[in-house]
DNA sequence: AATATTTACATACAATATGCATGTAAATTC
DNA sequence: GAATTTACATGCATATTGTATGTAAATATT
């Protein structure tokens, strides 16, 4: 309820959101499309309608700014699995649906190319496997978990058969991301998950 | 058996090779310890003892050094892999001593870093295929084949089964590499194929 | 054998990109 | 209302990539 100046309305809170908010969008635009290191900051802010100036206030570097674009694409990744995949009774169905969630959901623009070549060249371990906890990693070692039954106790290297995995599914959704026809792969893991299972 | 000029006694060939072996080993200890980016043209040919101008006449690019490392990398892992591994009657076993043999290999210096996680950022999927297809694809691919019979027939998609499970041996190597316990993924790894193959 | 041509570089240059340092106006705080 | 912090804008210093140009040695040609 100020009536101070005209000239300048905005909060710094409210400039604050929309520079990074447009510095994230327009980044990730261009890393979907070409690459983290294709990608100059002087194209980033262009196109985010920004300086330089404002990129390096908000981001300490460029590695920093394309984290913060992973990790929005990353739980975009989780939203969309989770709002596909809310029902499924049986474990072996929750885990080869999530998995063919995944796939759809990764399939779209530059995700892929984003989360699965690009983020673990660019970031730290920790880092990505902050980003990969984010989308799904959690959903899928739970959903081994209660598949294998408690009954396989220590016997089951449960993390690291989670990580694996993991690592299937990624392939998979890149293939199919690259125009691979999906089914094939489909099957692949349903196999897979279901041999492991039974 | 020239007796013309002293001063220069080797041939082109000699010259070539040379240089070209030069430049290829300084860039590869480079390329595994510092990563693609974070190594310039100008301290791979200081220590290689060359100018940039020898690079550029041997190499189109930056890219295409890293692409001739990355062979030259997969052919010894996949020769390693091959002397390791030579024996092995059931086919199980042949699978899962070669992903262990794999392992092994794989956690030397930067390996794992330089094929499993800056090759693909890099080089395009292509480069890709033909690298893994050196290093031990192909071998898989058999392997499996050979372990779930012919008889499955199509059934299988043996081609994405393989990609997939490839996929999670990477995964594997690269954590085992970093540092993690090697035992629980040599488990998840033997327990995947097992229930794949029973 | 003398000459023409190609090869294997060395050097210099042009174009960019990154990160930081400095400056400023508006928003907050005191 | 003054002091201070915030959110930038601008310019700069440095470094890197790829290319263009020049040259001496090796090889091919006649």
């Amino acid at each position: 309820m100020q009536k101070t100046s005209l000239p300048s309305r905005r909060s710094q809170g409210e400039r604050t959101d929309a520079t990074r908010a447009a510095l994230i969008a327009a980044a990730r635009v261009l890393f979907e499309r070409q690459g983290f290191a294709a990608t100059g900051t002087p194209e980033i802010v262009a196109a985010a309608q920004v300086t330089r100036g404002a990129l390096y206030h908000h981001f300490a570097d460029k590695t920093a700014l394309f984290h913060a674009v992973c990790q929005q694409v990353a739980q975009e990744v989780a939203d969309e699995i989770e709002r596909r995949t809310r029902q499924s009774r049986k474990p072996l169905n929750a885990l080869v649906n999530g998995a063919n969630a995944y796939f759809a959901v990764m399939a779209e623009a530059g995700r892929a190319r984003l989360l699965l070549l690009e983020a673990p060249a660019v970031l730290s371990a920790e880092q990505l496997m902050a980003l990969s906890h984010i989308a799904g990693f959690g959903a899928l070692k739970e959903g081994l978990s209660d598949a294998l039954g408690e009954g396989s106790g220590d016997s089951v290297p449960l993390h690291e058969l989670s990580v694996v995995l993991s690592a299937a599914f990624d392939r998979a959704a890149l293939a199919i991301a690259r125009g691979e026809a999906a089914g094939p792969y489909q099957q692949a893991i349903r196999l897979l998950l279901s041999r492991l299972i039974a």
